[in-house]
DNA sequence: GTAGGGTTAG
């Protein structure tokens, strides 16, 4: 089943992409670079002076790399296994690309053909650089694989995004014969997550099932995050619960999987009760129990678990001062955002970003542009979300020449394409300033067709400056694009009346009657002795409405 | 040797 399943992505073009040539390896400068070694061991001959031959092996051990590159080069053609074992092994651990393709390329030139183990080694050598195409050339041009070989390659697939070819390869290596393990489930598990992934992750759960791997921690780890980003939260919870034992991974991929989509009273719940059972957090547990409390708009909360992290023993790092930024700013104090912002030894654009947005949401437009224009000071590369929160900015703060004037150079300039959000925000800057008719013009004019958002943005401008003709044009988009939408309607309505034109309220409301529009009741909540309260527009049944207007 | 959880916008 999962085979019919998946067959069609297999043959899609993603997979189609995957088998392409490759480029032609080694490079050429890295052959010569290494040919220059190769040659060196002549010199040797020639030259007594220079030193003796050493272990490859214990210059490795003893961290010498570079030395060890070199001694690699002198070697010629007589390094053995346990020589490039050693090299690949530092490579891997120290991130050292250059040597990394040095060693790969010496194999090539000698004519050394590795045995699997030392292919393996150079698969998960290459995903770790991020050269997944030639960890696929490794990995495609081997003659023997194991269950090593087939997760490496897999997990790399998956990391990097490339869901289909990770699903593609996992049916590969059942069909070779070979069984995957803990980590290849969980490797497959992670293809399986995002959108679309749901049907292919039950597929590849029930294969979990049957092979009794379901209580493996990375396993149910990652079941849970998997079923958590699909919106399947109770059936996260179900796995979580039946896992024979918990570590930090999975006790935060459940807490993360409440925290997004916004449980965010559930995720604080979770973690204390987590925290008393003797979880350990780390700092990747703390960001989803700040995201929790941004959602829940508690800074008395946050400012506990602030005070908590930097106490901990747990190490802060950029991310968790990145939401940190963000839950300040959510519970309302800027202040306290820009402490965190401030302090920060590193940033990323995200940090930016968050405080921009802070900013932004606040309506401090004079703070947003005095932020970006520090950002460019410090040569931080802007992206979409940064201009959106800058254009956002200005038109909350009513800047409207200094938001015309950033958008302008953002169209002109190459630093971040002009995306049909940031023309969503001009039409907002216009429309807020009550220049509607500018704002309408400006619609005409821009490169893409305008989405429900932009009409939405326009009919809200001209219900708050009452300009009924743009309004009346606004709407009619609108019922084109949504005729359900009740929503329109009713401000077409309220347009209307506040212009005193009775009668075309009375014919909208006609007109939501022969369309059968329902607007969904008001409703309004109250929180009674640990209880919450719904009550609706003229409910005449509510066992506490008396009590309501206390 | 191969593994799982995280931040900004809409």
């Amino acid at each position: 089943m999962l085979r019919s399943c998946l067959r069609s992505s297999i043959c899609s073009n993603r997979w189609a992409a995957s088998t392409k040539p490759y480029f032609a390896w080694p490079p050429p400068n890295l052959l010569l670079h290494i040919s220059k070694h190769l040659s060196s061991e002549s010199s040797r001959r020639k030259n007594p002076q220079l030193p003796p031959l050493s272990d490859l092996k214990s210059l490795c051990i003893e961290d010498r790399l570079k030395e060890a590159i070199l001694e690699m080069g002198i070697q010629g053609l007589r390094v053995d296994f346990d020589g490039y074992d050693s090299l690949l092994a530092v490579c891997i651990n120290q991130n050292a690309v250059r040597e990394g393709q040095r060693v790969h390329s010496h194999m090539i030139k000698t004519r050394y053909f590795p045995p699997v183990f030392l292919n393996t080694r150079l698969v998960i050598m290459y995903v770790k650089f991020g050269f997944l195409e030639d960890a696929r050339r490794v990995f495609d041009g081997m003659s023997e694989r194991n269950v090593v070989s087939w997760t490496a390659v897999i997990s790399g697939c998956a990391r990097r995004g490339r869901r289909y070819e990770a699903l593609g390869l996992f049916l590969r290596m059942l069909e070779t014969g070979i069984f995957p393990n803990e980590f290849t489930f969980a490797s497959t598990l992670t293809a399986c997550t995002g959108p679309g992934g749901l049907e292919h992750g039950i597929q590849v759960h029930s294969l979990v099932i049957k092979s009794n791997f379901e209580s493996h921690l990375c396993v149910g780890s990652s079941l849970v995050d998997m079923y958590a980003k699909a919106g399947r939260i109770q059936e996260a919870r179900r796995v979580f619960d039946k896992l024979p034992e918990r570590n930090v991974v999975s006790c935060t991929a459940i807490i993360t999987g409440y925290a997004q989509l916004g449980l965010d009273e559930k995720a604080l719940e979770l973690f204390c009760q987590l925290q008393k059972e003797g979880m350990e957090s780390n700092p990747v547990t703390y960001v989803s129990l700040v995201t929790a409390l941004s959602g829940l708009a508690a800074l008395d909360y946050g400012r506990q678990v602030h005070t908590q992290i930097i106490r901990s023993e747990v190490q802060s790092n950029v991310v968790l001062q990145n939401s940190l930024i963000d839950m300040y700013s959510k519970c309302g104090s800027l202040t306290y955002s820009r402490r965190v912002f401030n302090s920060m030894p590193e940033r990323t654009v995200i940090s930016w970003n968050a405080m921009l947005v802070g900013y932004s949401k606040h309506g401090l437009g004079q703070q947003v542009l005095e932020l970006f224009k520090l950002m460019q000071k410090e040569d931080v590369k802007p992206d979409r979300i940064t201009l959106m929160a800058v254009l956002s900015g200005c038109s909350h703060g009513g800047l409207v020449h200094e938001g015309l004037d950033i958008f302008y150079w953002m169209v002109r300039g190459q630093y971040v394409e002009a995306e049909i959000e940031h023309y969503g925000c001009i039409v907002d800057l216009l429309g807020r300033a009550g220049l509607v008719d500018k704002a309408l013009i400006f619609i005409k004019q821009m490169p893409f067709e305008p989405t429900a958002g932009i009409w939405d943005t326009l009919l809200g401008a001209c219900r708050a400056h009452s300009n009924v003709p743009v309004g009346e044009y606004a709407a009619q988009q609108l019922f084109n694009i949504d005729p359900q939408n009740a929503r329109n309607y009713v401000i077409l309505s309220n347009i209307f009346a506040a212009a005193g034109r009775w009668e075309d309220v009375i014919n909208v409301r006609r007109l939501m009657k022969e369309k059968t529009v329902m607007k969904e009741p008001g409703q309004s909540w109250i929180k009674l002795d640990r209880k919450l309260h719904a009550f609706y527009v003229s409910d005449q049944f509510h066992s506490k409405k008396g009590k309501k207007y206390l």
